[in-house]
DNA sequence: CTGAAAGCGCTAACAG
DNA sequence: CTGTTAGCGCTTTCAG
């Protein structure tokens, strides 16, 4: 009677040859019934929508993958989706990916640069029609070329590897990149500083090879010598980007007796540590010292005093990744967007003397 | 000589055929040393392998799933990955979903409660093995008969659904419940603020027909019964689970003229925008007012001052939800677990004056 | 250890 | 409008 006796007892699910036989039609008809894209006889595909619901029918979406029709997921690769920076790219990426009638895969790489290997090759395999990485890059040529290679085998397998706030990997490799302008932000932020009286302002969590701090550091930078303001190496310090290292960081700064009135953290995070480390110091902010961030997270509000920070399109970058791969025909030319970022001035920074 | 002239310049993916052939074996061979899971002799495998090299082969994860292999990947659902609570939880089901060897497929229904059907529907197609909600639920008869009917359709396909916060469908509906004792940090929450001395502790965001808050509101008022202290009915507002409402909803507590010594969020964003509206109004936390949340985000260690909260095991709840659906059969009694909360202290409440 | 052949569930020509 | 016939790329008996 049965195909085969599985031990499991699950029933087979049912096929569109079972909906066929029940509706008295060919398996061909009830593929156009799904498809709806080829006409049918009213009442025949009146006969086959009830017998797909009798026999609780459901697509098999890996047989429909196999035979042709275009696939249909989007693939969403990031360090780690906890940080609300990810979480709000990933937002983006959900909702047009959903708007654009694709499923979206989440993947995790626990900031393993080898990692993402592993999934990019995964998402070959499950013929994703796009795969977004999103992160800084590290300055290694190894990894350049392993980025270089995937885009072009996605690209012949016609898909599309999209970088999110990486740095292009180069002039003819089909990828779709996503930037916004961090190196613009910084200068903005540290402009806003500088011009605010401040002279020795800190720059707290260099992160030597990642292209993200690299652009950042190079604003600040930039700020200094476009405003004439002599810049002492000491006051940029590297350290990673974590709350952890901004509390550690400014402790150590503080009791190193370096002097500064202001402080630029890599990132919000980072600056949410410093924001504690100076409180349990008894330095007020912003009146001994100010304070700025980097992403404008939903927490620099939150923090106190809230925080001065750059603002990034978080939810724009995840939908024009995924909006410009998969029109990339429609728009060739934009396959290289720099978004634009802004500074938020809040209480951390506010009427700062001196 | 091509088997298509396709518009697109794609080049044909190659197959196990096309491997087969330049090895000089047979598509059969190829598969087996894909799979590893049958004897090939050491050359041949090397030279298969060297093949697959050559030609850049992927296996197309449809087709084996189509013939037979079981299925790899865990479907996801959450209202907003945005969320710090959400986030986290994401977080361990990717983890342990990556520990099986899973992929992971993240939607998101935006809080609209018909939107999970269609994806649950959707998870069917892809045949994912396990499909995860999370989120309080719906006291609604349709909603439950809707969830029951999927739990048992994905039952019978061989998946399994899996409620992550929500209260279980009923005794013998085949579906995996790891829930976190809301009514029991709720209660101990309560009763840390009455034992403090507080007579009248507001209930700030209770949404009615909502599981999560249902249960909160329950332990609230049991410690009050415990501890003998009269509830007074009105201390507790309704309203939704946003910063935005404890903002508003404490200014308006405030201008009533409603005398409270302490305030109990529904969540830590309901508490960070109570605590906002405190600080404008001149009110000190916790000297006038003692302040609790629910959740213990992130957030609740940098907001000022720091925010007593009720933990809730957010990791935990994913990567046990992952474990028990894969493991169902080796662990057919612990399909409805409750995972422990527990209460953290911080500034918020701490030595609070009555 | 390896090959030949059948088929997973669906869609896509090609004929009616 | 509808049925027939081939595969899509892979795994899996069943024979060597």
């Amino acid at each position: 009677m049965h195909k085969k006796a599985r031990g499991q007892a699950h029933a087979e699910a049912s096929t569109v040859r079972d909906v066929a036989a029940r509706a008295g039609v060919s398996a061909a008809t009830v593929s156009r019934v799904i498809g709806g894209t080829y006409p049918v006889a009213k009442d025949t595909r009146a006969r086959v929508l009830r017998a797909m619901r009798e026999l609780d029918y459901v697509v098999n979406a890996h047989a429909q993958a196999l035979s042709g029709s275009p696939n249909k997921t989007v693939a969403f690769i990031v360090d780690d989706v906890t940080g609300p920076f990810y979480a709000h790219i990933a937002r983006g990426v959900e909702q047009q990916a959903a708007a654009e009638g694709r499923l979206c895969m989440l993947c995790t790489t626990h900031a393993d640069p080898q990692r993402v290997f592993t999934i990019v090759e995964t998402m070959r395999e499950q013929r994703a029609d796009a795969v977004i990485v999103v992160g800084g890059a590290w300055d290694d040529k190894a990894y350049h070329d392993r980025m270089t290679y995937f885009a072009q085998a996605l690209d012949r397998a016609g898909s599309r590897l999209v970088l999110i706030g990486r740095p292009p990997l180069g002039k003819d490799i089909p990828a779709t990149v996503v930037e916004y302008d961090n190196e613009g932000g910084a200068f903005a932020m540290t402009s806003h500083l500088l011009s605010a009286g401040h002279r020795r302002v800190v720059y707290l969590g260099r992160v030597p090879g990642l292209s993200t701090s690299s652009q950042r550091v190079s604003g600040f930078t930039r700020a200094h010598e476009t405003l004439g303001v002599d810049l002492d190496p000491s006051l940029i310090v590297d350290g990673q980007f974590s709350r952890s290292f901004g509390y550690q960081g400014t402790r150590a700064l503080l009791t190193s007796g370096v002097k500064f009135g202001a402080l630029f953290a890599a990132t919000d995070m980072v600056a949410a540590g410093a924001l504690q480390a100076l409180r349990e110091a008894g330095v007020r902010v912003p009146e001994d010292v100010a304070v700025a961030g980097y992403d404008d997270i939903p927490l620099a509000i939150d923090v106190y005093p809230s925080l001065t920070t750059v603002n990034i399109p978080h939810e724009e970058l995840g939908r024009t990744a995924v909006r410009l791969a998969l029109h990339r025909d429609e728009f060739p030319e934009a396959q290289h967007q720099l978004l634009g970022t802004h500074i938020v001035v809040r209480d951390s920074t506010r009427r700062s003397g001196r």
